[in-house]
RNA sequence: GCCGGAGUGGCGAAAUUGGUAUACGCACCAGACUCAAAAUCUGGCGAGGUCAAACUCAUGUCGGUUCGAGUCCGACCUCCGGCACCA
């Protein structure tokens, strides 16, 4: 008798009905409130997986339940479409990287589909297409133009087993972000961009981020950047015109430097030391440290400090003491000045070096004592001889340091720092650890650079008006190290756009994550053919409101785009700091390997992976979709589980079932009001509803889609438990099932739309849920309780509940707690010390 | 090593400001239906204890604050993630 929920119909008819009705195409001149939701977009290997499952379900609830709340959302996609996995495709199988993209996007954009996302597919985009990435090379351009982009010689990190370059975070650990291999250095001409030019802002601006983005994310991103505020001090040479410029944090510490340490890489190391064996010997060490620097990168002990005596001699501009000027492997080049005041008794890595190389440990710092009166003064730490463990590292109060001791180091290090600035040694200075960017690839499968060599003219950028440099149709896969380009005769050789005399073309092509640092901007005006897309139009979509994906790329993608805002910003396209209002990291999906016990990541060569569209095909899209949002919290990890899902079907089965059962009741004759004369266990369900209506909204807005669904089998569970029949049920209980039930409908929309739209049909409904549904309001009188179940404690342990209105007093809850009669049993022969009563909430007798 | 985050039933997990710990689901057990099974429905399900109750114990460990702690504070243990000589 009653109509089985058959997934595949369902889903098939409604999927048919959107895209006739083009139900989630986003216009601009809607005057509803706009909301821009957004998934990172794929690459398209070919498939889906279960982790863009997740995502895309999370991103859907979001972009449906606020449709249903009145918002024009935008909620596109499209195709991270450059990149490696097509070249090695062509180079493996000879198929045309082209081809197999395309071929790919098909697959998964049908897999989407039938998954039932609510994309407005006619925003759809992909980076490998030249109406795309023409404005790659545009953005390029200007970069150029400001000094943004530039080229330079240098050590780049090189994958051996892509043959190409990465990016400082693609080498992180130096280790090839994607395959893993052993990153080398190697000395390239490389194109950079110049995001340490905005070092300072991708630290400050983390403020308009900071409540909305998760902490985990920015606190990588701040790491990433790494500003450090200090000071740069010039000590003199002996002997010399020369200074060393160190850079340090703690400059209260400087009367404790016992020696000056330069990075094996220092210019001046050659400079300084005249003609010598011992310069022999210095430059020999110098060089190995070099040399066994690559290998060191990626190991996963730190080399041992090794360093070694110069003979050179500085002087200390503090105390006019005069030190030894060392080189050791401990100094990065890459960071400060390439050189350091080693201070053994308050940095740890000093303190080593000095004890291997007996060098005098000094302390200049002691700790502020509390117990201690008087402020320790030199005297009482002149003995040195006192064995440290240690380097004390913080801050404290300053001793043996001249005309110093006795200050704070938090105003020593401002105080000598200006000191040393107004004595032009010296000055205050911010130094970060992020370096430039570099994306140069020596890959056939990306944006091409847009620069032209001219053997007159020199560099020359490619006219806007011959934009895009295209892609030839073909290329040989050489794997040489040089970009596949180059062998391109078609491809190098033009013309200088400056002296029309023959010219040849950058073979390098760019990084992918430039074509993922501003796609999202592209989806609000995807077709123009001026321009990146209209300012005007991206200002009316534009911040993103929410933006959903997984947190590996928390230091590349996200900092990458971030940077590139800023730049658009600059470049008077955005008004904003900020891209992305709010960001959601999802959680991994896992699933257990095979005869253990352990949970890893899905993937094809672990083989745990599950395809989706099996789980589609035996479970449906609703069900796939409703077990990944109540399975865990969308932050955590996702255990993959079969049975779960079987659990998600029946939960839809059932309330499928109960809707067919009672349509033709609701949808004919049902009473348009309640009445007065509702029964209690009417007026019950209807409290739920409202209850559950509430909840479910303020999770929706917390992003806890996990309670949500939740809360709707309570919901649900209710309402099977409401004892009437279609045939029987008066007005007043088919109006409360019929509230439940459309709520139920209503609420369940954003994560499993096909069951929802059918089952609004069901009830009677014409149009879809985006016509005539609307997102439920709670009644908070409705919601109210009638009566409240009050827990009782004595001296905190619950040992009875009393029933009382929900306006009790506290006088009356008192006397009702005292009054029970388990209670009695407890406080009988004992004295009642004190009674607390939380009003509509508990009542505890403290006795004696 | 440093910096984060997390430890709650057999499992995934819930729990406004400190106020009934274990919602919801999975698994499991029992019953109904069935010749039988599956499906479905009903009930049970932290541990100890009891015929049943009462009661006791329980949110990683130990301590503290409080009338009251999963939640706050201190120390420790374990697991996960990030960074790795950044001066």
């Amino acid at each position: 008798m009653d109509e089985k929920y058959f997934p595949e119909k369902i889903e098939n008819k409604w999927q048919q009905h959107w895209e006739q009705t083009k139900a989630f195409e986003a216009t601009e001149d809607d005057p509803r409130p706009k909301f821009y939701c957004l998934e990172m977009l794929p690459y398209p290997s070919g498939f889906l997986h279960m982790g863009h499952v997740r995502n895309y379900a999370i991103g859907d609830a979001l972009a449906w339940y606020k449709r249903l709340q009145g918002f024009n959302v935008m909620h596109p996609i499209g195709w991270d479409s450059f990149g490696q996995p097509a070249e090695q495709a062509a180079i493996k199988r000879g198929i045309n990287p082209r081809d197999w993209t395309e071929e790919n996007i098909a697959h998964m954009r049908g897999q989407m589909k039938r998954l039932g996302i609510s994309y407005d597919w006619s925003r759809e985009i992909a980076a490998h297409r030249p109406d795309y990435y023409k404005w790659d090379q545009w953005f390029f351009l200007k970069m150029f133009e400001r000094g943004l982009a530039y080229k330079k010689k240098s050590p780049v990190n090189w994958c051996p087993k892509e043959s190409t370059v990465l990016s400082n975070e693609q080498s992180s650990g130096g280790v090839c972000w994607r395959c893993g291999a052993e990153v080398e250095k190697r000395d390239l001409e490389q194109w950079f961009l110049r995001i340490t030019e905005y070092a300072e802002q991708l630290v400050g601006d983390i403020k308009q981020i900071e409540t909305s983005w998760p902490e985990k994310v920015l606190k990588r991103q701040s790491d990433w950047v790494g500003r450090s505020e200090g000071a740069y001090i010039d000590f003199a040479v002996r002997d010399s015109d020369r200074k060393i410029r160190v850079f340090t944090t703690r400059i209260d510490t400087i009367f404790g430097a016992t020696a000056l340490v330069l990075s094996a890489e220092h210019p001046l190391i050659e400079e300084l030391l005249p003609a010598s064996a011992l310069k022999n010997h210095v430059m020999a060490f110098a060089a190995k440290v070099i040399a066994g620097k690559a290998a060191r990168d990626r190991a996963d002990e730190e080399a041992e400090k090794e360093g070694i005596n110069t003979g050179v001699l500085a002087i200390n501009p503090f105390s006019g003491e005069t030190i030894p000027v060392w080189v050791a492997n401990y100094v990065l080049m890459e960071y400060g000045s390439g050189a350091v005041m080693s201070v053994p008794a308050h940095d740890e890595r000093d303190f080593e070096f000095a004890q291997k190389y007996s060098l005098p440990i000094r302390r200049v710092i002691e700790r502020i004592s509390h117990e201690q009166e008087s402020i320790p003064h030199d005297a009482t730490s002149e003995d040195q001889s006192i064995a440290m463990q240690h380097a004390f590292t913080d801050e404290g109060i300053l001793v043996n340091s001249g005309d110093w001791s006795g200050k704070l180091s938090k105003d020593a290090i401002r105080e000598m720092a200006s000191y040393a600035e107004t004595h032009g040694f010296g000055q205050t200075a911010v130094t970060y650890r992020i370096r430039d960017w570099g994306i140069s690839r020596q890959r056939f499968w990306g944006a091409p650079v847009p620069i032209i060599y001219c053997e007159d003219c020199g560099m020359v950028p490619v006219p806007e008006k011959d934009l895009p440099v295209r892609l030839p149709e073909r290329a040989e896969f050489t794997g040489s190290g040089e970009s596949p380009l180059a062998g391109v005769a078609d491809f190098v050789n033009t013309t200088c756009p400056k002296c029309n005399r023959p010219a040849r073309r950058d073979t390098d092509t760019m990084d992918t994550f430039v074509d993922s640092s501003w796609y999202f901007f592209r989806y609000c005006d995807p077709r123009n053919e001026k321009a990146a897309f209209d300012p005007a139009i991206a200002s009316k979509w534009t911040p993103v409101d929410q933006y959903i994906g997984g947190d590996s790329h928390a230091v590349m993608h996200l900092i990458y785009t971030r940077f590139w805002t800023k730049v658009m910003r600059d470049l008077g396209l955005v008004s904003f700091d900020e891209p992305v209002k709010r960001l959601l990291t999802q959680g991994m999906v896992t699933n257990r390997i095979e005869g253990t016990d352990e949970w890893k990541a899905m993937s094809k060569s672990l083989g745990n992976g599950v395809d989706p569209d099996e789980m589609v095909q035996a479970f449906g899209a609703d069900a796939a979709r409703l077990f990944v949002l109540f399975a865990a919290p969308v932050e955590n990890e996702l255990r993959w589980s079969e049975s779960g899902i079987e659990g998600a079907v029946r939960f839809l089965r059932r309330v499928y079932t109960m809707v067919w059962r009672w349509q033709e009741r609701l949808s004919n004759d049902a009473p348009a009001t309640a009445n007065d004369e509702s029964s209690a266990a009417a007026r019950a369900l209807r409290r739920k509803t409202h209850q559950t209506i509430a909840k479910v909204t303020n999770d929706f807005e917390e992003l806890h889609l996990n309670t949500i669904v939740a809360a709707l089998m309570e919901l649900f569970n209710e309402v099977s438990a409401f004892e009437v029949q279609p045939n029987t049920a008066s007005d007043s209980d088919v109006f409360a099932l019929r509230e439940a039930l459309e709520s139920i409908v209503l609420m369940l929309a954003p994560i499993s739309p096909h069951a929802a739209e059918e089952m609004w049909e069901h009830l009677g409904h014409s149009g879809g849920l985006l016509n005539s549904g609307s997102w439920p309001l709670a009644d908070a009188a409705l919601a109210k309780r009638e009566e409240l179940e009050i827990p009782i404690q004595v001296n905190g342990k619950l040992r009875s509940r009393v029933l009382v209105a929900p306006d009790v007093t506290e006088e009356e809850l008192r006397t009702a707690a005292l009054n029970d009669e388990k209670i009695r049993a407890f406080i009988d022969g004992h004295e009642v010390v004190k009674v607390i009563v939380v009003p509509q909430r508990l009542v505890n007798i403290v006795i004696r």
